[in-house]
Order: structure tokens, then C-alpha cells, then sequence
DNA sequence: AACCTCACG
DNA sequence: ACGTACGTGAGGTTG
């Protein structure tokens, strides 16, 4: 028979510093638990062990005592990230049915050598996991250590049999002590004999045995005569680090080997702890079922019947069905378009249409796409693009899974419908053994697992409403959310007409700056390299050529732009580099990266994504169209490039200093809201203020550094940034901040109090209500502290405005349907909008979207918003 | 996959 | 004493 025993604390603090940061949906962190779960699963399919425990040191008191406090005094305090995981590991393991083993006043190695004890008594085999080397002394015939090390994140674990051990050592397990008696440890404040450290100990032991030989000897054995003294001196000490060092077998353990044996976890218990802590895939591995709710609703969540529809008849009755369902869920194949699932509301089937088996596919399609018909499906945008592209126009749409998840957790980085699913409904979707990968998978089967989505989506309909309304986050989501899918979609495929082959001159014109920047480099360098690599280019600069390296980055030199701006003047090739870098960057990821994303038509269709950032504006990919250069003169030669389709114009439509109207708004900072009734110059505003002269007076540098100091207050700033940001003394910053905080004292209010607010509730909202948790406000570490106040701060701002360009988007779209305008939004990028119309349109559109931009919120400030209109997209910025 | 660098608001 | 601005996506190198 064989026994593991965890040791507890050692293994979740190795899972804690090997895992990256997870963090339930209250905020609670994870990590550790998820760490040291994943830990036990392959420790136990590697032992297959048939008893298992895990011992635990007495937890740390809140208010440490001095014998502690000394005791402990060279550990590094247990961040509280950890400390509050702890209990609920233990609440865990009680749900798995693994006894947890602690006592107050013993050290995890005691109990673990206690539990090794009591297994060599009835002749188990005795399996100690730990990270702690300390715990080797325990090493027997019957006992053995498995040493836990992390290495780039993966566990890997040393067996150390007695044999394992003389062959590292070259001394018996038990010699360990003696060795630790001689050296002493700080970490557990066993002084050791002063003067011998580890090389001399290990020498010791290995040449004359435990500390009693040596000291039996001392007088004849051959070592240096500074050793003996140091010995002789520290008989004492020796003696008493050799009972610290020796790990107690006699704790009064209650557990018996055979009370350890494996059991079943517990279902409904451990359930309940995963879908807590947000452990959707461990629920799968664990085969963990929904608990409680007795059969029927079992049934009812766990199994979708499927019907393939064939007959016109099935299909009609079908149709009949879904106009007066509540709500029905779709699900389809957007890359062939040829199938489809449907659930209505409150039903377990799903019903499939497939092209080429059902009768009237296309009619029954097109009828489901129809308004008559309230549908729901996860990611509905796509759907609304890809049937508009099939010449289907689509309505009815009032439900999108992805889109509710998000605004309820908006930082979950994903919203697969299979992880929705499980955390906001009990359906689990059907998993096989996939023999190739040895991985669970969805099974394959078209048909199958688009029933399973469709039927998943009908499920979720319900809670994720009850969670939105709950949240006050419903209306967001039906007035802004939802309608936006139309627009971005329409926008997507309409696309933005690119002039290829100017673009394709243009490349070559870089390629010979390139080639040119790169032969000096080479010639200033005195040989050939990757310039791409910083690791190479480092070596050149600081090392070959001595220049003085301003170290940064944790794998090397750091050669970005700011470093190459300290050198500029020291040497001639930095200028090269420079140019150099900016040449390649324009070609490899404008020219180049373009061009690979036109399309036929002479367009590229950008993707936005609506469920990316944290504080709800949208992102933009394939190609990302939202970082399109714009700030020196080479990026302009790119813009120009972006064109109207022949006949037509674009516009160009941007808000004016948005989030500091709105910082002005929630602030409700008089001097700003003032300046921005007066239609001030905000910088030239903040300069006066910061910087004590009349406006008139304002000079062109105190205008830029107020106007870094206004970027820097909705970043949430520190004056070091600031300082770095426009190049003055920190203590010089401060003053600037001081000063604007003191003029502007709405603003120093609202930081203040939003902080507060954060904290209190847990989160931070909108003016629309959208929200954002704060975990990182609860850390003990200062950093991640810090970035959380400073989100706090600006994600109000940055959410705001991004609610309120949705609205507007939403708005010119009513508009340019209501009044006809052939003209359509084309892109977005944050603060501006471009549309492309027919010439004739194009003032009247311009009017529209001036109109719309500024009207999308009423606030304390007026919204302004500028357009221009021209040919291409320099003309109109 | 992680890191660095750099383009945008 | 800490390490230093919010939000993104893409291309390149490196291990």
C-alpha cells in the first residue's frame, strides 16, 4: 500500500509564483488553487497512490507575535493574493475528500514526518511531495521525497530514494541534519557553527559522518586548523542546531494511514466550489454534475433532441413555431452557410436545416434572417455581415450571448459560447475522447454541435437577461449594444477603398530608403546583422561601439526609440537606425500588411471587435485599421493612399478633446466646464492656470507641457511619468499637478472620491453604466495597487466617450436610412468616424454626422465635433 | 509563446 | 523603497 502526502503550503506557494494571476468573477484571486489542483492531478496519476492527505502549517495569525515574528523573521511575509486562497483550497480538498492535516504549533515537515512514521508502523510505502529540501532527512527505504521544482512554468518533480540521495550527496538521508547543524539555515534561524558554510559542511560530512563523529575525533582528523577552531568554538551551537535542525516524528497526528484512503469527491460540494471559483474546465475533468434540481431539470439542461427537418411541411410548421416563440436560438455555419440550428424558448429540440436535404433552404433562411422572427445567437454581427454579403438582408436580432457576457465581466479576455455556457447556465457541452490529441473535444458531428450552440444560446437567454437587468446594464446593452451590431456590420462590408497600386510605388520608394539605411548602418558598424533584433543591435551599440547603454528590459539592452533619441548626437549610425526603423516599420506593416488584406473589389474589410477592451470601445483587426500612421510625414503618404471610390467623397468626422469634456462633465470642475462653454483653447487654458499668466500670454511650450499634463490626469498620472513624459525634474512635475489640482478642484475631487467609490463597490462605471471590476485595488502589491486607482480614474473617461461615439454611430445610421443617403459609415476610430458618400451627398452627410456626434449625450459641456471632406483620408483629417 | 518595438486614440 | 500613464494590434526575433 501506498500513502502521498502533500506538503500543503510548499506546493500552493509553488503554484502561486508559477501561475500567472486568475481571478474568480468576485475578484477573489485563483491561481493557486487552480495551480495546485492541476499539481495533485498529475502527481496522482503519475503515484497512483491508494491514500492521500495534504498537511498544512498553522496558519499564520493576523497579529504575528514576536516569538513568531522572530522565528519567522527571515521568511517573506505570505502576500495576502495567497493567504486568503489558503481556506478555500482547504474547503476543496474537504469537498475531494482528502483530509487536510494541521495542528497548532507544528511545522509542516514535523506532521509530514509524523505521517511517514505512522505508514512505516503498518508497512506502507510513504510518498512525500514538498518543494522544502529540508525535508530530505525523511528519506528512508519506506519513505520517499519527491522535490517539487517549477521551472518556465512547468512542474517538474525529482524521486529521491535513498540511493538518489547518497548519489547527490555522497552521505545518508539522515546525515542532512548534521549537515544543516554545521551550516545552520536562516530561513528557519538555525545558527550553525560561525565561519562554516556549505562547501566546508558538505566537505564534513561527507569525509567524517554526523556531527558526534566529528566532535568524537575533532582532535585527530585531518582538516585545517581554522576549521577545528571554528568547530571547537561552536561545540554548542552545533549541538543545539542539530535538535532545531531535526525534524520531529512524534506530533500527535490523528490520521491513520488506512483514514486516508482515496475517496470520490464529493459531486455536489465540488461543484459548487468550481463554478464559484470560475473552474469550468476542472468541473469537465472532474465529470462533475449539476447538483440538487432532481431529475427533470438534469434532463432538461443536459440533453438537446435533434431533428433534421426534410418535408416543406416540417420546415412551415417549424417556421409557424419560431413566430411565436418568445425568443428563438440560432446557430449556423457562417463558413458554408448550409446549416442550421434552431431552439425556440423553453424547448429541448434542436431543429436542423441543411442545404441540399431540407426543402425550400433558401426561403426558410431567408424567413428565419426576417424581423417577424426574434432570434438570439452568439456573436450576432458576423451573422448580420455574412448574410448581408449572401444578399440576406437580416433583422429580429435581440440577443447576442458574447455581447451580454462581456458587459457583465468585461475583462474575461474570452466569450466562447462553450465557456459562457457553463458559467452563467448548467449546460456543459458534450465532450468525446478524441483519440488522436488524447484531448476532450467537442465531438465533430456538424449537426451535433450546432444543436448543442443553438441549444446553449436558448439556455443562456434567460439568466444573462435577469444578470443584465440586475447589473443595470440592460439597457446599454438593448439600446447601444445590440443596434451597433448593425452598424459595424454594414461598415465591415462595406469596407475602405485602398489605391493598390500607389501603394505598391510607395513600397518600393521605402525599399530603396531601407537598403540605403541599412548599407550605412552596416558600413558605421563595421559588419552585418540583423538589425530587427535588439538582441544584435545592442551588442553593436553598447558593446562594439561603447555607447553608453541606459540598461533596461530583463533580457538585455533596450533599444527602443527613447534610448536611440538619448544617443542621437553620439554617433552617427543612431540616426540611420532610426530611419531605419521607421522605414521597415511603414513597409512590413502598412504597405506590405496591407496589401494582403485587399480584396478584389480594390477595398479592405477591417473587423471590429466589440468584446476586446475593458472599457468598452472597440477594437480593430485584419488588418487593424484603428493605428493607421497619421503622425509624421511618412504616415500622411499612407493616409493618402486611403481613398474614395471614383464619383464618391469621404468624410471625416472627429469629436473635439472628447474625454476631457467628459472628465469635465463627471468632475463638474467649474474652471474646466467654464473654458469649454467659453469654446476655449483647454491647453492654452490649463497652461494659464498651471503656469499663473493671463491666456493671451500662454507661450507655445507651456501650452505642450499643459497639455501633457491633461493627457496625464485622465491616464491617472504620477508626476515621474509626467516628468519623463515632457523632460523636467519629477519635482518640477509635481509642482505642474499640484498646481492644475488646485485650479482645477472639481478634478482633484473626483480622483479622489472615484478611488473611494472603486474601492467600496468594487468596480467603476460609465456614465451609460457600463462597468469594470477592480480586483487589482485589493492587492498587497504597490504596483498592481496603483494600475487599479489609475483605471479607476480613467475608465469612466475612456468608457464614456467610447459609449457615446457608439450612440452616435447608431444615430447617423438612423439618420442616413431615415433621409435616404446612399452614403454609409465606413470606419471608426475612437474619437473620429469616416464615412463614404456619392458627391452630391457629401455636405449634407457631413451636417448629418456633426449633428449626430454632437447630440449622441447631453452633458455639462457642449460636444463639438469637426468634419472635412475630400478624397482621401489625409484630405479629411 | 514570450518579448520587444511601434503604430494609433 | 517600490516603479512608474489609459486603451489597443501587428510584425519581428528568439528560445
Amino acid at each position: 500500500m501506498k500513502l502521498m502526502t502533500l506538503d500543503g503550503n510548499s506546493v500552493i506557494n509553488r503554484a502561486f509564483y508559477g501561475i500567472r494571476m486568475l481571478n474568480a468573477s468576485d475578484g477573489t484571486p485563483t491561481n493557486a488553487i487552480y495551480g495546485f489542483l492541476n499539481i495533485l492531478q498529475k502527481l496522482i496519476s503519475e503515484e497512483m497512490p491508494d491514500a492521500l492527505c495534504v498537511t498544512f502549517d498553522f496558519p499564520a495569525p493576523t497579529f504575528r507575535h514576536e516569538q513568531y515574528d522572530q522565528y519567522k523573521a527571515h521568511r517573506r511575509p505570505m502576500p495576502d493574493e495567497l493567504r486568503v486562497q489558503l481556506p478555500i483550497l482547504k474547503e476543496v480538498l474537504e469537498a475531494m475528500n482528502i483530509p487536510s492535516v494541521e495542528m497548532s504549533g507544528w511545522e509542516a515537515d514535523d506532521l509530514l514526518g509524523a505521517i511517514a512514521k505512522k505508514c512505516e508502523a503498518v508497512d506502507w510505502e510513504c510518498v512525500i511531495v514538498t518543494g522544502d529540501k529540508d525535508t530530505l532527512q525523511l528519506v528512508s527505504e519506506t519513505t520517499r521525497v519527491k522535490l517539487v521544482k517549477t521551472s518556465k512554468g512547468q512542474t517538474e518533480t525529482i524521486n529521491y530514494t535513498p540511493s538518489v540521495f547518497f548519489d547527490e550527496y555522497g552521505f545518508t538521508p539522515e546525515r542532512m541534519i548534521d549537515l544543516k547543524a554545521l551550516m545552520g539555515d536562516s530561513s528557519d534561524n538555525i545558527p550553525g557553527v560561525a565561519g562554516v558554510g556549505e562547501k566546508t559542511a558538505m566537505e564534513l560530512v561527507q569525509r567524517f559522518g554526523g556531527i558526534e563523529d566529528i566532535y568524537a575525533t575533532l582532535d585527530t582528523i585531518d582538516i585545517r586548523d581554522s576549521v577545528r577552531n571554528k568547530l571547537e568554538t561552536g561545540r554548542d551551537r552545533a549541538q543545539l542546531s542539530h535538535m532545531l535542525a531535526t525534524i520531529r516524528v512524534d506530533a500527535p497526528v490523528e490520521i491513520e494511514p488506512e483514514e486516508a484512503l482515496c475517496q470520490e469527491p464529493s459531486n455536489d460540494k465540488l461543484f459548487a466550489i468550481f463554478k464559484r471559483l470560475g473552474f469550468s474546465r476542472m468541473i469537465i475533468q472532474y465529470g462533475l454534475k449539476q447538483p440538487g434540481g432532481g431529475a427533470s431539470q438534469m434532463e432538461a439542461v443536459q440533453s438537446v433532441s435533434i431533428i433534421e427537418l426534410r418535408d416543406k411541411s416540417d420546415v412551415e410548421s417549424m417556421l409557424d413555431a419560431a413566430k411565436s416563440a418568445e425568443i428563438v436560438a440560432i446557430s449556423l455555419d457562417l463558413e458554408y452557410f448550409d446549416a442550421i440550428a434552431v431552439v425556440m424558448s423553453g424547448d429541448n429540440t434542436a431543429y436542423i436545416i441543411k442545404r441540399g436535404i431540407s426543402e425550400e433552404f433558401d426561403k426558410t433562411f431567408a424567413m428565419l434572417m426576417g424581423e417577424e422572427i426574434k432570434k438570439a445567437s452568439h456573436d450576432i454581427k458576423d451573422i448580420i455581415r455574412t448574410s448581408n454579403d449572401c444578399g440576406i438582408d437580416t433583422a429580429g436580432w435581440i440577443f447576442d450571448t458574447a455581447l451580454a457576457a462581456y458587459l457583465i465581466s468585461p475583462t474575461d479576455n474570452k466569450y466562447e459560447l462553450k465557456r459562457i455556457a457553463e458559467k452563467y447556465s448548467a449546460y456543459m457541452f458534450q465532450y468525446e475522447d478524441d483519440e488522436e490529441s488524447g484531448q476532450m473535444s467537442l465531438h465533430s458531428d456538424n449537426s451535433n454541435s450546432l444543436a448543442q450552440s443553438a441549444y446553449a444560446i436558448s439556455l443562456l437567454v434567460e439568466p444573462l437577461t435577469k444578470t443584465l437587468n440586475d447589473m443595470e446594464l440592460f439597457k446599454l446593452y438593448n439600446d447601444v449594444e445590440i443596434p451597433l451590431c448593425y452598424v459595424l456590420a454594414k461598415m465591415e462590408q462595406k469596407g475602405f477603398m485602398v489605391d493598390k497600386e500607389a501603394l505598391v510605388e510607395y513600397g518600393k520608394t521605402l525599399s530603396e530608403g531601407i537598403e540605403d539605411a541599412q548599407q550605412q548602418i552596416y558600413n558605421l558598424g563595421e559588419e552585418t546583422f540583423n538589425i530587427n533584433s535588439p538582441k544584435q543591435l545592442g551588442v553593436i551599440l553598447f558593446e562594439k561601439l561603447m555607447l553608453p547603454a541606459p540598461r533596461k528590459t530583463k533580457t538585455g539592452y533596450s533599444t527602443n526609440i527613447e534610448v536611440l533619441d538619448s544617443l542621437s548626437g553620439k554617433h552617427p549610425i543612431i540616426e540611420y537606425i532610426k530611419e531605419y526603423r521607421e522605414l521597415t516599420k511603414l513597409k512590413s506593416t502598412y504597405i506590405d500588411g496591407l496589401l494582403k488584406e485587399i480584396k478584389p473589389s480594390g477595398r479592405i474589410h477591417t473587423h471590429f471587435q466589440m468584446t476586446v477592451t475593458a472599457t468598452g470601445r472597440l477594437s480593430s483587426i485584419e488588418p487593424n485599421l484603428q493605428n493607421i500612421p497619421v503622425r509624421k510625414e511618412t504616415g500622411e503618404e499612407i493616409r493618402k493612399m486611403f481613398v474614395a471610390q471614383e464619383g464618391k467623397m469621404l468624410i471625416g468626422a472627429d469629436y473635439s478633446q472628447i474625454e476631457l469634456r467628459v472628465l469635465a462633465h463627471i468632475a463638474q470642475d467649474p474652471v474646466m466646464l467654464e473654458a469649454f462653454h467659453r469654446g476655449d483653447d483647454i491647453h492654452a487654458v490649463t497652461a494659464s492656470q498651471v503656469f499663473g499668466v493671463p491666456l493671451e500670454n500662454v507661450t507655445s511650450e507651456q501650452r505642450g507641457r499643459a497639455k501633457a499634463v491633461n493627457f496625464g490626469i485622465v491616464y491617472g498620472i504620477s508626476s515621474f511619468s509626467l516628468a519623463n513624459d515632457i523632460g523636467v525634474l519629477p519635482r518640477e512635475a509635481k509642482a505642474y499637478m499640484d498646481s492644475y489640482l488646485d485650479k482645477y478642484s472639481g478634478v482633484r475631487e473626483y480622483m479622489a472620491m472615484i478611488v473611494e467609490i472603486a474601492k467600496a463597490q468594487g468596480f467603476v462605471s460609465t456614465l451609460f453604466g457600463r462597468i469594470r471590476y477592480l480586483p487589482e485595488l485589493k492587492s498587497s502589491n504597490f504596483n498592481t495597487r496603483s494600475f487599479g486607482e489609475r483605471v479607476a480614474l480613467n475608465m469612466p473617461i475612456q468608457g464614456t466617450a467610447a459609449d457615446i461615439i457608439k450612440i452616435a454611430m447608431i444615430n447617423v445610421s438612423k439618420r442616413i436610412e431615415k433621409e435616404g443617403y446612399k452614403g454609409c459609415l465606413i470606419l471608426q476610430v475612437h474619437d473620429e468616424l469616416i464615412a463614404e458618400c456619392p458627391e452630391d451627398e457629401a455636405l449634407g452627410l457631413s451636417v448629418v454626422l456633426r449633428e449626430e456626434m454632437e447630440s449622441a449625450a447631453q452633458l455639462l459641456v457642449p460636444l463639438v465635433a469637426d468634419t472635412r471632406i475630400g478624397k482621401s483620408w489625409y484630405d479629411v483629417k
